[in-house]
DNA sequence: TACACTAATAACCAGTCAGTCAGTAAATTT
DNA sequence: AAATTTACTGACTGACTGGTTATTAGTGTA
């Protein structure tokens, strides 16, 4: 049983009488693209072989090579492809918004889980976070395409409930990262540890509720002052 | 120039003249492991080369497989070798500490920073977030020796004051991830796009004292019970 | 100095895989 | 239906790399 027969087996398992030279221009791409991001997805950028990507896809390896000049353009379309504009959209979904600023947080988290956290985008999340210092050039992208607007989304939200005198005032340029660091943290653990550990689980819906929960009991306008701020370096 | 050229180049500019067939049994294991640390932790368990490693390390490639019997057999004794006992220190510590839990919290995250955080074991942990779906065994192993004494120590932490009456009561299960999701996505954050931003670098002390400013005023005893927490499911 | 022991080396091997290209066959034109 | 175009194939290759081994050379002993 050679390495191809594994390879056509696991692919197409009941698929024996596919047609070879079956001429479809347009859909190649996009095939191959879902099939590249299933792969590295659940193998990583190395693991994943070319020809294996081609198998899914129902080509042979010399097509991918028609459509994609190497596997790190392949890569890199993947990530292109599959990071969409959720973003753009959140943020222009706020301006709508006109309850608390409570809801409004906690309705972009669960929105975050819903249309990214719970899809394959989660995945190359954890995939760029996992590869960037092997592919700068494609970290900065990612950097611009996600994390800025990202971190502006939330800004946006947490400076509406400043401005409306529901949060007390924040160090902006830290308080993002109570909200995207808990979704992103979400992120990593469903794509790795999570995915090999024995116990239960934690519930995605149960996990941000709570984050929520605390986040924003932490940054409501009536909560108390801290108390001993100025004494945690000498303790112990 | 040579593939190896470059190599000796890039790791020894100035060591030309190292002696060769030096015979240091006791100080080529940790060597080795340093400098695959190192390596592992930069471009990843597949993008590492062992000759890479070994040249590193100054021995050749044949001599690290005097060491280490694989590549993976290296990977793994990385990683167990920089899991250090830190959290079983700090298990132990919180024991003899008898001030308020707030400040309590405040040091085991800042102790985390200087003792892990800012560690190369820092990049452990990215390396086996990043490597686990290759390594369910390590994975499970970074489990048992890291995750779950951790979380444990977190929740001891918790519990504490909740006990004491400074904490409102927690969903325990959950709540823990507050005070690690902040800590790991700090940690991942510095291993990879953080590694490549051209914008201002997070500050850490500055991070972890925001986060643990807006932890310890959401979990506080004395904070009002959040309003509408019953209609984050249809509003937009 | 001779010998035994073994750490260390460097050449080597076998397997792998990204990428190529000459050829095949489906579509299209004449 | 012949000629032309081009999507597609798959055997091939060259570079690479994990791992092996025959050889070299430090080290201790007598």
């Amino acid at each position: 049983m050679s390495i191809k027969d594994i390879l056509c087996n696991a692919v197409y398992p009941a698929d024996n009488a596919r047609i070879k030279h079956a001429r479809r221009k347009e859909a190649r791409p996009g095939e191959l693209l879902d099939a590249a991001l299933d792969l590295f997805v659940a193998k990583g950028f190395a693991a994943t072989r070319v020809e294996e990507v081609a198998a899914k896809a129902g080509v042979s390896k010399g097509t991918l090579f028609l459509y994609f000049k190497s596997k790190e353009e392949l890569f890199e379309a993947v990530v292109r492809e599959n990071i969409g504009n959720q973003i753009n959209k959140g943020l222009a979904e706020i301006d709508n918004f006109d309850g608390a600023t409570i809801d409004m947080l906690k309705f972009a988290m669960f929105a975050w889980w819903e249309r990214v956290g719970n899809t394959k985008a989660s995945g190359i999340s954890k995939l760029v976070m996992s590869e960037a210092s092997n592919f700068p050039a494609l970290a900065n992208f990612y950097q611009d395409t996600v994390v800025k607007p990202g971190r502006l989304l939330i800004r946006a939200i947490l400076q509406r409930g400043v401005d409306r005198g529901e949060f007390r005032t924040l160090n902006m340029d830290y308080a993002v990262y109570s909200v995207i660091a808990p979704l992103m943290f979400l992120t990593m653990w469903k794509h790795s540890l999570g995915a090999c550990s024995i116990e239960a689980p934690l519930d995605p819906k149960d996990y941000i509720d709570s984050q929520a929960d605390i986040i924003v009991n932490g940054i409501l306008a009536h909560s108390p002052p801290i108390s001993n701020s100025n004494s945690n370096s000498n303790s112990i």
